[in-house]
DNA sequence: GTAACTGCAAAACTTTTGCAACCAG
DNA sequence: CTGGTTGCAAAAGTTTTGCAGTTAC
């Protein structure tokens, strides 16, 4: 559906300050072609090379954390042992089914956030995150 | 300060139903012995060993995960690798020091439980529990 | 006595590291 | 060219597993 040309994944790097490199735009392509995703670094490198991308596991490795630092992707943590990388990096809040292990976004509530900014914290501290994951299970 | 005697873990393992064994009664006096505590089940099993207590790392892993399944714990998950556990198990959140890796607790605004409750969620889900993490760093 | 529990070593996983080869600009 | 990137294998770190032996009741 979303083309995604290598060109317009070639100048979102760039605007990120990352260079385009084959194995960043084969990357991006997979991780920005659609809807939002959250995927595991693992997932992410299987789906690569069964499209016949030549990846070296590694280079997921870094290249999520790359992305994530220059703010195109975000890490969810729900469960111990591995990590999620979200590609919606705006406000929102995370659903963890706790059987199926799926990820889902859930908008966030607007109020939430500002309750949430109007805490007083400990002084001296910036906030640079929140995250917030109901967990649930089907009833 | 808070003297947690022998006898009153055991009557605390007993009420949570799990049989109050020579390691679990030790580890319970560890965690539940002062203020609410977060630990690694690494720190755990270290500061064990340290004061004497003759106890496997296997066992450390297995009586968290016992402790939590029964309301005695609560895993936090901040940091990809790791678990913290935290003895307090009452509504709250976490902020989290990204640059010294600390955990600490911050008391829940009622009003913001009460948002997330409220939350619509889709269908036929049941939410089991709420995290919620700042992460901060020093101005 | 019996089921629950523990401990040890090994295995399983995810993630990181070191370093030589490679590539984008 | 030249520094940023990649890939491979190995290492690191946490958590889990299998199973024999032990313990609580």
């Amino acid at each position: 559906m979303n083309e995604l040309s290598p060109n317009t994944v070639r100048q979102k790097l760039r605007d990120a300050g990352l260079r385009p490199t084959r194995q960043r735009i084969a990357l991006a392509r997979l991780l920005f072609a659609g809807a939002p995703r959250h995927v595991t670094a693992d997932e992410l490198f299987a789906e690569a090379r069964a499209q016949g991308v030549a990846v070296a596991q590694t280079t997921v490795y870094n290249v999520l954390h790359q992305f994530q630092e220059v703010g195109l992707v975000r890490e969810v943590l729900v469960e111990s042992g591995r990590s999620w990388f979200d590609t919606k990096t705006g406000p929102h809040m995370h659903l963890y089914d706790e059987v199926s292990g799926q990820v889902q976004d859930l908008d966030q509530d607007p109020f939430a956030l500002d309750l949430l900014n109007g805490l007083e914290l400990p002084d001296g501290l910036e906030v640079t995150g929140v995250d917030i994951v109901l967990r649930v299970r089907k009833k």
